[in-house]
DNA sequence: AATACTTGATTGATCGATCAACCAAGTATT
DNA sequence: AATACTTGGTTGATCGATCAATCAAGTATT
C-alpha cells in the first residue's frame, strides 16, 4: 500500500479546495500540482468526491494536533484558550491579506447537495471543534456559572468564528473580525460579572418569539 | 427594452444559485428553467458572472421591502425586530427542512476569486443588512446603553444569523439555530441589565423574565 | 428603415472518468 | 532454485458529456 501518492493527492486537494473551493478545483488541477497521473488517482479514490471525503477525514483527525495544540501551548486559562484559538484564525487572515476562509465552513456552504458521508464529515468537524470549546467552558465553570448552557455557548463560539471570518474575508478588512471577537469578549465579561442568572436556560421561554 | 425576459432570467438564476450554488448552476440550467434561449441571455448579459451581478443587485435593492418589511409589520420594539428577523430565517429553515442557506452568505463563501464588482455587491448586501440592525440598536439606545458599540453589535448579529444557519443546515437540525439565537438573546438580556447609568442592583427584577 | 430582441445550431475548451497496457515486488508451485 | 502467477501501483491516451459562449439569421417594435 503505497500511501505516498495517496497522501500527495490528499494534501494537494486540501490546498486546492481551500484556495479555489471544491467545484472550482478540477481533477486535472489536482493531478497537475501533485504530479500524479489520472489512473493513479482513480486507483486510490473512486471519484473526485471521495478525495473530498479523504480531505475532510484528515481535517477531522487533525483538529487536536494540527489546530489546537499550536495555539494552546503556553495558554492555560480556559477562556483565554478560546480567544487564543480565535487569534490563530486572525493570524491566518493577516498572513493571507484577509483572503483566508475556514475550509470547513466554506465547504459547508459550497456543497449544496451533500452526499450523506460528506455532510456527516462536515458535521463531525464542527462537532469536534465545538466540543473542544466546550471543554474549555467546563474548565471555567466556576467563573462562568454552573447553570450556563455550555454546549450552546460552544456552538456560539463556532458561529462567531465562522461569521467573523466570513465578513473579514468579504470586506477584506480585519476590522470586521476584530469587532466580532470584541463583542464575544464582552459576552464572556458579562457572563463572568453576573454569572448567577445570565445564562441561557431552556429555550422554552424564548420560543414564543418565533411564531 | 423588453425586461420581461431579463427579469425571468434574473429570477430563475436567483432560484438556482440559491438551490445549487453559483458554480454548480450551468447557463443551460438557467436557460432550461426560464424558457429563454441562449442568444437572449447573452443579449442581456455579457456572461454568466454578470447574471450573478444582476442577482446580487436585486438582493441589495430589495432588502427593505422584500426581507425586512414582511417580518417587521406589527413588531414595533426595536430589539424584538432583530429577533423577528432571525425568526424569519428560522421560518425558512423550517419550510426547507433545514436545507435553507442564506444566499449571500453561501455565495460569499463559494466565490473564492471574486471579481471586484461581485465582492463589492456581497459586501454591500452585508452592509445594508447590518445597517438595518444598527438602526434597531440606535432606537433601543436607552435600554442597551449609550456607550454600546452599535456597529460592532450589528455586525455581530449578522454573524450569528450566518453561523446559526450554517450549523442548522449542516446538521439538518433546527436546534443548532435555536441555541445560537438563545445565546444572542442572553447577550441582549445582559446588555439591558448592565446598561451604563442604571442601578442594576437596586432593581427588584425577576431575573428569569427578561422577555 | 433602424433598432431591439429571439431563435437555436454550433463552437472549442474543459469536465470527471475510463481503459488497456505496463511494471516491480511478492507468493505459490513445481 | 526456477518458473508461474498474484498483488498493488503507474502510465497516459481517450471517452462522451457538459461547459460557457458565439453567431448568423430571423422576427417584432418603433
Amino acid at each position: 500500500m503505497n500511501s505516498d501518492t495517496r497522501n500527495r493527492i490528499l494534501m494537494t486537494a486540501m490546498e486546492l479546495f481551500w484556495e479555489k473551493g471544491y467545484h472550482s478545483t478540477s481533477v486535472a488541477d489536482i493531478l497537475g500540482r501533485s504530479q500524479v497521473h489520472s489512473g493513479s488517482l482513480y486507483h486510490f479514490f473512486p471519484g473526485k468526491q471521495d478525495v473530498l471525503v479523504g480531505v475532510l477525514e484528515f481535517y477531522r483527525d487533525g483538529i487536536r494536533e494540527q489546530l489546537l495544540a499550536p495555539v494552546w501551548t503556553g495558554v492555560d486559562d480556559p477562556v483565554e484558550r478560546i480567544f487564543a484559538l480565535l487569534g490563530g484564525y486572525r493570524a491566518h487572515l493577516v498572513l493571507t491579506d484577509c483572503t483566508y476562509g475556514c475550509p470547513i465552513g466554506s465547504l459547508a456552504l459550497e456543497i449544496h447537495e451533500p452526499d450523506p458521508k460528506v455532510r456527516d464529515l462536515l458535521a463531525a468537524n464542527f462537532t469536534n471543534w465545538s466540543l473542544a470549546i466546550e471543554e474549555c467552558l467546563d474548565a471555567a465553570q466556576d467563573r462562568l456559572g454552573a447553570d450556563l448552557d455550555r454546549r450552546a455557548l460552544a456552538e456560539f463560539v463556532l458561529t462567531v468564528m465562522e461569521g467573523a471570518i466570513m465578513q473579514a474575508r468579504t470586506y477584506r478588512d480585519l476590522g470586521y473580525f476584530d469587532r466580532n471577537v470584541a463583542v464575544l469578549r464582552s459576552h464572556f465579561a458579562m457572563l463572568e460579572r453576573n454569572r448567577a442568572g445570565s445564562s441561557v436556560r431552556g429555550e422554552s421561554e424564548d420560543k414564543r418569539t418565533w411564531n
